[in-house]
DNA sequence: CCCCTTTATAGTCAGTACGACTATTAAGGG
DNA sequence: CCCTTAATAGTCGTACTGACTATAAAGGGG
């Protein structure tokens, strides 16, 4: 029960820590920030800052996404809470209950270092630990539950710019599922899921480069997939 | 970037809250206590307690697990966190922040009003509502979360006692889902899942009532379901 | 004691999804 | 003007699925 009565209740630091993730070049990349003091100073840390008294954390983690990207507009950026971390001595300083949440970045702008952040870059997911904190372990959990939810929902889209090609969004489960996916394949069972994109009307086609020019799809509203585009089995084919 | 030093932080009081959710004569139940006092008073309400300057949320939620439901062993019990809520009027007496956890259990035991619950009830998942705070969106949110873990997880035991039959475990998935199931094709699913369910080797049968003795399984070792076993789409059948 | 109901388990069958391929089209580059 | 690159189309056999039918093994009521 709410037994607000029965125990003495310590104050707690409330914080939001920020897996940010987006695609550079073929690689998922995250956007890290420099420590400048102790503890973990001059370690590279997850994005992330205290709650304010009149925010919700989804608010404070939308705030520091602003703040850190240097993006005007980030209303409609995927941010969705991953979980919380309460250990009690995850900050050596004080007691801090972090909660973290993953955001998704079509194009990724060059983060200003302006506003606060002493130091901030897009660092290659492979290549970003050690982190400060417990952060190795959320963002390690972030990349987990990118990679379970691209199977059943169509957050593929949110990596991608606001037209995109099949390629493209072909692109971002390779990257994040580090597994290569039968083109062919990928595309029938994209078409067939119904709501997941939908092709742009007009005499629409992407002269990026060398190669026959794709054409453009949208996302399209549905939020689950049926059928689930489900990634190569690890199990499966065992013996 | 983390600005310990730039913002100046309000301490929160952070409470965990718990979705107890167990299966009673094949109806879904959630553990509720009535609340004592203003707000919300005469009110039910999910289980839950303060974050203890020693205990990290886990601990703190197996702890008031373990209280409300008066058992002594909960280590094998199921609980999970299942996101965290910080809406800042969510409390009107004061800032409080809940991480809120899902706990699953086999066998519902009376729970003991003993302990500090003033009063402590399975009340059936349909008639729970309205609960106090804003107890009815956790509520439908680990109800939603536990039906999308059965399709891709082998979460369905945890609602089942050690030993349990096939009939058992389609109840568990229709009773979640709220969706009558093919029984052969869902017993067929099931032992075709690799470390779902194993047999009990023994002479096992369960002789419960009427009809042919069904045979026992226990739960498998496997924590992800390949194939999934995925519940009626909605979709799927459109037009 | 014999059906009749109940529940478990076995099996069938057609439609569909899927993985692995091959083929064709439409660009750009030397 | 080929050659490479990438997109798109199509094929084929296997596995899986949903909808069913059939059989087996219990208990209960006349």
């Amino acid at each position: 029960m709410r037994a607000y009565d029965k125990y003495a209740y310590e104050p707690f630091a409330v914080t939001v820590d920020l897996a940010v993730l987006t695609l550079r070049a073929g690689a998922l990349h995250v956007l890290l920030v420099e420590r400048g003091q102790e503890p973990y100073a001059g370690r590279w840390a997850l994005p992330g800052g205290f709650v304010q008294p009149d925010e919700s954390a989804e608010t404070a983690a939308r705030r520091e996404l602003s703040e850190e990207t240097g993006l005007s507009d980030v209303s409609g950026l995927h941010l969705e809470q991953l979980r919380t971390y309460s250990e009690p001595d995850r900050d050596p300083r004080m007691r801090v209950v972090s909660v973290a949440f993953t955001a998704l970045l079509p194009d990724p702008p060059e983060p200003h270092g302006g506003g606060d952040a002493a130091q901030a870059r897009w660092v290659p997911y492979d290549t970003a630990r050690p982190l400060a904190f417990d952060h190795d372990r959320i963002l390690a959990d972030a990349h987990e539950r990118v990679g379970a939810k691209l199977e059943y929902t169509g957050l593929a889209t949110a990596f991608c710019p606001s037209e995109f090609t099949l390629g493209e969004l072909q692109q971002v489960y390779e990257t994040v599922w580090g597994t290569p996916l039968d083109r062919p394949n990928f595309r029938r069972k994209v078409l067939a899921t119904p709501g997941f994109v939908e092709p742009v009307p007009g005499a629409a086609r992407l002269t990026g480069g060398r190669g026959k020019p794709a054409a453009l799809y949208r996302a399209g509203g549905a939020a689950a997939l049926h059928p689930p585009l489900l990634r190569p089995s690890r199990e499966g084919r065992p013996a």
